[in-house]
DNA sequence: CTTCTTTATGAAACCGTTTTCATAACCTGA
DNA sequence: TCAGGTTATGAAAACGGTTTCATAAAGAAG
């Protein structure tokens, strides 16, 4: 394998004046440098990148830390789109992308330590599910920059996050609905110990008092993410007096359920009820009848996240951020607005 | 950072001592061990895996290498599973795991020798649907170990590979159906330029020999892996005169067609054409009815993929492996065998 | 023609490990 | 008692880069 003396030697010249031409240094005279680039090329030479990193003190490496058995982390179909958009940002810096699971490193000694005064990383991007007040210390006094996806819950410190903008996306989802004559709103699978929930019906609730509605509390419903829950939910609702016109779902599956429900009724989708979820997956677009979504850009989020984290490495002092990345709609049989219900 | 010198001093050793400590050389004494170690913890010390990885001529890293504009291998709802099984191997063997992306990357001059050359990386993994003679040549001629994810299309090496059973999981949904009293069982979304799909349909067909049930050529639809394709094979099978009383689909997308297909055309399921499809994914469940799926096991697709991998790094002259994985039935509504149709 | 600056280059130290080779201290058996 | 072997340790070279400092050559200013 060739080393930059192999290339110092074919070019006639120091292995000074090789690292200053793969480095761009402007002090080398153009015939040296191109002396130095052919007998790279004829040599085939790559540099080494532990011996660079040694002596440069920098991995070059980023790290995407996850927790498999964290369901709202890994296992989440969205997450691969995530680290497709971290990746993106990170090769474009010539940077590695490392992949590490919190819970098949537990079992090591400790996770950050291995990590970090190893050297093997120069930031890390977490999902904040698994940030917790040890968590932050940890990488605080490692001195290690790191964004959290998605705005962490209950945390007494200030950290670095990316989030989807879900005030915003549950605004969106209550004005599309009131825009399409509706009147009474419900929103179901509103579950407390979630933010992007506690955001959602924050953005329902903003929406309503903006459009002059008053606020129903039996119009919320509370429940767990799965189509059970979703049927059980709608159920409830439907049983009431007041029934609503149309409903906001947490999450696709719930929809799953509560479509089954309305149906199962004899009421008619989107006619006498029409249904609105968020995070578009493949599952809304593939039941019938297909399910209108509050679209979630979560490539964006990895993108985002990562462009953030090279911003900490770059300029170590900065402040605290938080940013939110917008949604929009994508209008599916269940809220079909001229109420005619489409074919396969 | 505290590195092997400050332990050393410490320690009142040598670096040398240190270093044969960490790595459990045999040759130093109880106590000097225990000094060490104590040092170590003292100092919070942890290796440079850099310096480590320089003068030991090895990354401790392993590759997994995707395209993520191709949708057979990283857009894969499966994906993040054999990520985390390769993941759960790697890290037990205190390797580290880098992603890295061919289309994002393929913009440097040369993927491979950045990757291999510049000694990010002891072995590589990738699906096949990447792997062309050129690949196979890079990596070769960089003497890198490389185990691909599923078998390969149409080359002429013969490389690693670990891969579903697909010939298995074939005869494994006909002798289900043909337990089941069904006579004459379909099979939908032939893909002859799908190396899995190819495989299942030899499956299909040798359980159909051997259970002395003549092949019908008729009962062979080729189509694409979609909803929209998938009801329009049903609906070509129902127009014959002979139909099926059962149906083998290649994929869940073809399946929801199909169901939709059948159930247009009055027909019941499964007492009437019983429905049944392949790879598990949260869509079979969700559907109603709900599918009937050969499961494969894709989390168990990556653990063996990187425990060949580390048999080739470790043992370099092996001879080429072909692994195949098996599958198992998981029954739902589009089969239930005993004729009752179940509630949601 | 000096002296001072700029430009282009190289020698050598350094980054933090592993590993080879040397050696001191201790045992063993004749 | 001493040759020979074992055990425990350390000094120094090596890994392949980057960076500091020194310097020769060339140009500019007086």
């Amino acid at each position: 394998m060739a080393s930059i003396k192999d290339v110092a030697k074919a070019a006639g010249v120091s292995v000074t004046t090789v690292s200053r031409t793969i480095n761009n240094n402007p002090s080398i005279s153009i015939e040296t440098r191109e002396k130095v680039l052919k007998a790279i090329k004829d040599l085939n030479y790559s540099p080494n990148s532990m011996a660079k990193g040694l002596s440069s003190n920098n991995s070059y490496t980023i790290t995407l830390l996850v927790n498999v058995e964290d369901e709202k982390s890994f296992y989440n179909p969205f997450f691969y789109e995530v680290m497709h958009g971290i990746e993106k940002v990170v090769y474009e810096r010539e940077y590695c992308l490392i992949v590490a699971n919190l819970s098949t490193m537990l079992k090591k000694e400790n996770v950050l330590d291995w990590l970090i005064k190893g050297k093997r990383t120069e930031g890390v991007i977490l999902p904040s599910s698994i940030i917790d007040s040890r968590m932050v210390k940890g990488l605080r006094n490692n001195n290690i920059p790191f964004v959290s996806l998605g705005e962490p819950t209950s945390l007494r410190e200030t950290i670095n996050w990316v989030d989807i903008n879900n005030r915003k996306a549950g605004e969106q989802a209550v004005y599309y609905l009131l825009d399409d004559n509706r009147k009474r709103v419900a929103f179901i699978g509103y579950d407390s110990s979630k933010v992007f929930s506690i955001r959602r019906l924050e953005g329902y609730k903003a929406a309503l008092e903006n459009s002059k509605i008053n606020f129903d509390a039996g119009l919320i419903i509370e429940g767990r993410n799965s189509k059970e829950d979703g049927y059980r939910m709608m159920k409830a609702l439907l049983n009431k007096n007041d029934i609503p016109d149309s409903v906001v779902c947490a999450d696709n599956l719930i929809s799953i359920g509560a479509i089954r429900a309305i149906q199962d009724s004899g009421l008619l989708i989107p006619q006498d009820i029409s249904v609105i979820s968020f995070d578009n997956s493949q599952i809304a677009e593939l039941i019938y009848p297909s399910v209108s979504t509050i679209n979630v850009d979560v490539f964006e989020l990895g993108v985002q996240s990562a462009k953030m984290l090279f911003e900490l490495i770059e300029k170590p002092g900065t402040r605290d951020q938080e940013l939110l990345i917008s949604t929009n709609v994508e209008e599916r049989e269940t809220t079909i607005r001229n109420n005619q219900q489409h074919e396969v």
